[in-house]
DNA sequence: ATGGCATCTAACAGATGA
């Protein structure tokens, strides 16, 4: 079984992109982020007609998580509040956390918030984030062993998953709270960053900047992850970023990330 | 280098992204 995520920025500017990928890599599963699209106007018949189930929460111009799944999805979940309560405040609002399970696996898309600034407001708000999702994660852990966390992180855990690491420790997406805050929420409760259990070289990346021709130079960022509970990292076969689509024409700045269970 | 580029909007400039 194969599960890839991908962060489309914008499912109807990149519809093209999405099928033509999906044609060429037929996954069972597929986790985007960055829909900015609201329910009622999601695409549907072309995702339809390449054989999936589809499961999604937008929201107007930004954010917006879906699930594309060739089998069809049980207890789907959206947002954090059904799983850890209501006293979350405002943390709902912003459409970013789907899930649903397949038999004993629970699938998790996330869009972590991308937090701006280090010091900013947005970066507080994605620091809230990262606390409750946390909670989110364990609870789920109580229900069953096999889960998978996969998104659009905005988090690069380590300094080989960035080209240049200089000035990092006040650089959005490396500081050392957002890592703290990754260790203590994901990867602290048992989660398995699987792309370094068989890649370990660095230069392999999932994000470039549109800017200053980032992408031809390799000058890019891995934020984008899948990460498995404990229980199921046995089950993984593979685990590989394609890149092939940054070179298309007007792509996402992000590529899909796969992995393969058994 | 507060640029460089892309996407969205009760748009045509400003917010957001990473």
């Amino acid at each position: 079984m194969k599960i890839a995520t991908w962060n489309v920025n914008s499912l109807r500017t990149r519809l093209d992109h999405v099928t033509q990928w999906l044609t060429e890599n037929p996954v069972d599963v597929l986790c985007l982020q960055e829909t900015k699209v609201v329910d009622k106007d999601f695409p549907r018949s072309p995702l339809e007609d390449l054989g999936y189930h589809l499961y999604f929460s937008g929201q107007k111009s930004y954010n917006g998580v879906a699930i594309l799944s060739r089998s069809p999805l049980e207890s789907l979940s959206i947002g954090f509040s059904p799983v850890v309560g209501e006293s979350i405040g405002d943390l709902d609002e912003q459409k970013r956390v789907i899930s649903g399970a397949l038999g004993d696996l629970r699938i998790v898309n996330l869009y972590v918030p991308n937090g701006s600034e280090v010091g900013s407001d947005k970066y507080q708000y994605k620091l809230r984030w990262l606390s409750v999702l946390r909670d989110y994660l364990q609870e789920l852990l109580t229900e069953t062993p096999h889960v998978l966390v996969c998104g659009d992180f905005n988090i690069a855990p380590e300094d080989r998953d960035i080209h240049n690491p200089v000035g990092r420790a006040n650089h959005i997406m490396a500081s050392i709270a957002e890592r703290e805050a990754l260790e203590k929420s994901v990867l602290s409760i048992g989660f398995i960053d699987i792309f370094r259990q068989f890649n370990p070289d660095p230069g392999q990346f999932s994000w470039w900047d549109y800017r200053a021709a980032a992408f031809v130079k390799n000058m890019g960022w891995r934020i984008d992850h899948h990460y498995l509970s404990a229980n199921l990292v046995e089950k993984a076969i593979a685990c590989t970023i394609d890149k092939t689509p940054r070179s298309w024409e007007k792509p996402s700045d992000h590529v899909p990330v796969v992995v393969e269970l058994s």
